[in-house]
DNA sequence: TGATTCAAACATACCTGACTGTTTTTTAGG
DNA sequence: CCTAAAAAACAGTCAGGTATGTTTGAATCA
């Protein structure tokens, strides 16, 4: 057993007392990873709660005792799931050397790096599903807010001298988000790096000319 | 025994026997459309051939005369949406004036009104389902790479004048397609018709000036 | 013409399997 | 001991498939 580290989920208060019980916590997170892979694995909709407990190596009436319904289930791995594709992009974004030359196609890799992660497909699985599925939009659509929320202060933070260029900017974004996000998604069915790559750097030239042109 | 009996399914040619039973093929399409109807309204994970059945206004037995097995209309629907897609889409594009000025932005604007329709709401139903279902994966690519192919062929079709760009061309398509699709992806969730507009006016910009730049 | 025939179109009932949720029982920790 | 975690057994629902029954309508021949 890992020694008591990884108070993760909901503890943002300190607990001076790491409860044996405590412990608890780590199946709670042993589940919802196991609920992620499902949905990469096998699709949202093909998700039971049955294979969720099975790929996390309990029993079926064991995980209803930490989750006592499927849609509880749901709604904690949703978060878990936005609370590991914030700390992941964030940390890949932290990584980017200060003394970066080329930000801009160093931020596009990160993005990238991110879109082509199961994380996404993922995200993508519940995005697609909540379409049609309000109970579950409840509950994505305000990470979904967030995380989008976060990646444009992140962008923002990243490229302070885009900061005069205001509206450029905002276009600059949209640009690259549905890009790639577009991008993403086909990759999932068929895979062309070099296709791919000759996109990336196109949008790179594309976004060094957008800030050239509007910083005359 | 009957005479003309034989080609039920593939009447392309004129059947001057269009006789009474071969109205069928009425409840079929109408079995058809109440499928696609259903991916739209449901999700393709919440259809269900009692679901389809209702929608179409008969029995589920009835509809198990037409459709044997649920894969069976499955993989009808599939074809079927592929037609009505194609036939939209070339129609759309057919109806572009011979004299029409601005043909990128013509263009742009039929594939636009073709992403945002439900068709393609129900095509990405099928796509997203199909990267984890592997016998709906088997019906759905082949019709996927008939309407990519389609689809350049009639911007080649569109735009003759880029012929000699040769790679402009591909990295062209490319952009546009992926940028498009990620936009109608997002677009299913929040509609924020502005926003689609500014990044459309931008893109027909940019294919204007790549086309541009390699015709010096 | 009109009665008979026969297959297709349509409908009803039931069976099986899977999934969710509840309840009950066992195991382990403090 | 006593409480929480884990497992197992049980029940209700719903989906898909099969089997069988009913209607319709066109073709055939007296």
């Amino acid at each position: 057993m890992p020694s008591v580290k990884e108070n993760a989920t909901t503890e943002a208060e300190e607990q001076p007392l790491g409860w044996q019980a405590q412990k608890s916590a780590a199946t709670r997170n042993l589940i919802l990873d196991a609920a992620i892979t499902c949905f990469i694995d096998l699709g949202y909709a093909m998700t039971t709660t049955a294979k969720i407990s099975n790929k996390a190596g309990l029993s079926r009436g064991a995980m209803l005792h930490h989750f006592p319904s499927k849609s509880a289930l749901i709604q904690a791995a949703v978060e878990y799931l936005h609370r590991r594709r914030l700390d992941a992009f964030r940390d890949a974004v932290s990584r980017i050397p200060a003394d970066e030359t080329d930000r801009i196609r160093a931020g596009i890799n990160v993005y990238w790096q991110h879109l082509t992660s199961p994380l996404f497909v993922a995200f993508h699985e519940l995005a697609v599903a909540a379409r049609t599925d309000s109970e579950l939009g409840d509950i994505l659509y305000p990470a979904v807010d967030s995380f989008d929320q976060a990646w444009y202060e992140t962008a923002k933070a990243l490229f302070p001298e885009w900061e005069k260029t205001g509206d450029v900017f905002d276009l600059a974004m949209d640009l690259t988000q549905n890009l790639m996000e577009g991008m993403a998604i086909n990759h999932m069915q068929e895979k062309d790096e070099q296709r791919a790559e000759r996109l990336l750097t196109f949008l790179a030239k594309q976004l060094e000319s957008m800030l050239e042109e509007s910083n005359i």
